[in-house]
DNA sequence: TTGTATCCCGTAACCGATTACGTAAACTTA
DNA sequence: TAAGTTTACGTAATCGGTTACGGGATACAA
């Protein structure tokens, strides 16, 4: 039989109600009786039962996560990011994994808001080809008064959201190849999603007055396989690219690959570089240039705003926080000069 | 204001247990009544309170998951098949992410008790470390009846368990590698789990009346970098191995890489394998023969378990559930001949 | 001495559902 | 037609907590 709070007051020889201020630190309690029934609580193992509390205070302490790909690396570590934070402000993180289509995540949000949750984190990757119906969800969240904050590349005036400044990590990382004297930067990019890294790209090239070349951009899909063949088309190229650059890392790693499958090394023939800094491109033997956004302080604030939403202090008007990225260099732009590799071409 | 049972009581004009009937599917009411119950639920967006719900049925319709690390890619596969069979069977996930010891697990699990969860998942890697502590928590889940299932590579007698047959696995996989001509077969593996893999590959030779070569088992720390060097080291012996086996599809990652850096050709020179079968290694230029474990079987049959014994159908002796393994041959030790490859020599 | 503020605690309503039990009406059966 | 059964629904208890409210005891000020 498991310890209820009537059976604490039994024992403790005192109302229901003084048990529930001993175990919740209110303050109107004296401390001997405090301690009294902290020691029976602890003695008869007592762990107050959350759904009873949370149907009285209506706060459950728990907040959902929904997410579009686990599998993806980065939505891991910031799922385990997520959860840590979550875990350290004292709540639970409830898993809400899409697959397919945005259909599960409208379903989801329905589900969460039947007083499971107390907010949710909206993460999205493939949304974005279908904007329209994933802001349906939102806006309708936020007609309701429902506290939610979204993760995402995509700003959405109207929410509150979280974003890394994409934009800017692209323009960054352009910017550190044409330093190096690239021209011809070849760029894998997604046909939907990430507009603000194309956005950065066709910016860098223009603040250095280097003509675009369409031909260069290629769009496709997110896949290993799919960047190899992409990089192989474009090393077939008559000006071949000197630099490749990745919408993410796993792509960046199916450049790599096709770089040196077509017998060019790199970085000397080509620089390859990705965005995310997933650990796998850590640890290659050429370890890869990326563009980083730590999943952690996009996770602390994100849970920071939902919090703040939670607990009644919303602001006004939506609030949008940009992280901002940082650009780690490494061998796959930068050859190692101690080991005496040759300069790239300017 | 949210539609709560008593407002739709009103507004059909019965009573609270009569909605309830309704909502539910239950026997002991008409037809007509309830139609235009539904009717008005739908009309108002009444979705019932799911903490009432619980705090009396006693059922809160969620399962506790706690991993061990989920940026593995491995368990981040096996949480979204968990997730997704859940959902089916009308659960949810309620995510608990270990980082560092056992502690935390003893945590979660007293923290998943208090009638947050129907039953709990326990996924474990590390744990092998210091197995008594992890063994702790589930007798004590054990003592007080909580349904739970260990998902994991070590068996423990006298808890439910879904493990995968990974003596066999490694047999089968020594076994293909010694039948391609293979006599030195390096094995990196890590010191404290997975004993049952190195069982499978000192089994696999014995049968093959291959004198054991201790020096070709090499324990290290999970990891590429860990596994680039110990294959160098591996390399660099007289009697170099024509064929290693890595403990995980990340450590066999990593001998691939050392082994072209050597200046070998795999699979000519050294054939390569690992175990796991996660995606990166099926879109490598040369795809990696491995031993795949179906994440969906593994959480098919945990789910099913573990809903058994929620709804009180627990067997009295411990139910061991074994997934076969599936020995994925791939170019990393079988060269495709139809590129004229040469047959590795006997 | 009396009034009042403070401290500590008990009483009971309440959160929103489920469910055991009771019962009137309709329907069977002898 | 009387008695028993079934059907359909209402009443009220209940799950295990939180919290608004009230009141007794003590301390302190007037």
């Amino acid at each position: 039989m498991k310890t209820t709070i009537s059976k604490m007051a039994q024992l403790a020889n005192v109302s229901e109600a003084t048990v529930s201020r001993a175990i919740n630190n209110k303050p109107e309690i004296s401390k001997q009786t405090r301690q009294r029934i902290l020691t029976l609580a602890r003695q008869f193992n007592y762990q107050p039962n959350i759904m009873a509390k949370s149907l009285r205070s209506k706060r459950t302490h728990t907040i959902g996560l929904i997410l579009a790909d686990i599998e993806n690396p980065y939505f891991a570590a910031l799922t385990k990011a997520v959860e840590r934070k979550a875990i350290s402000e004292g709540y639970h993180v409830l898993l809400g994994i899409m697959v397919d289509d945005l259909q599960q995540q409208a379903e989801y949000v329905r589900l969460f808001q039947t007083g499971r949750v107390d907010g949710i984190l909206l993460t999205s990757q493939k949304a974005e080809v279908n904007c329209l119906s994933q802001l349906d969800h939102m806006l309708d969240m936020k007609r309701r008064n429902f506290p939610f904050v979204y993760l995402g590349g995509v700003e959405y005036r109207d929410v509150d959201y979280i974003t890394h400044d994409n934009e800017l990590a692209a323009y960054n990382l352009i910017s550190h190849l044409i330093d190096l004297g690239h021209r011809k930067i070849g760029f894998l990019h997604t046909k939907y999603a990430t507009k603000m890294r194309e956005l950065g790209y066709r910016k860098a090239l223009a603040d250095h007055d280097i003509p675009l070349n369409d031909e260069l951009m290629v769009p496709i899909e997110v896949g290993i396989a799919q960047a190899r063949q992409a990089t192989e088309k474009l090393l077939n190229r008559p000006d071949r690219p000197t630099a490749i650059v990745g919408i993410n890392d796993f792509v960046a790693f199916g450049v790599l690959q096709a770089v040196r499958e077509f017998g060019l090394s790199v970085p000397q023939d080509v620089a390859v570089a990705g965005f995310d800094n997933i650990e796998l491109v850590q640890s290659l033997d050429i370890p890869l240039t990326t563009v980083a956004i730590s999943v952690e302080k996009m996770a602390d604030e994100a849970i920071n705003l939902l919090l703040k939403k939670i607990e009644g202090k919303k602001t006004k008007v939506p609030e949008h926080i940009t992280i901002e990225p940082e650009l780690i260099i490494r061998q796959s732009t930068q050859a190692n000069r101690k080991k005496g590799d040759v300069e790239p071409e300017i």
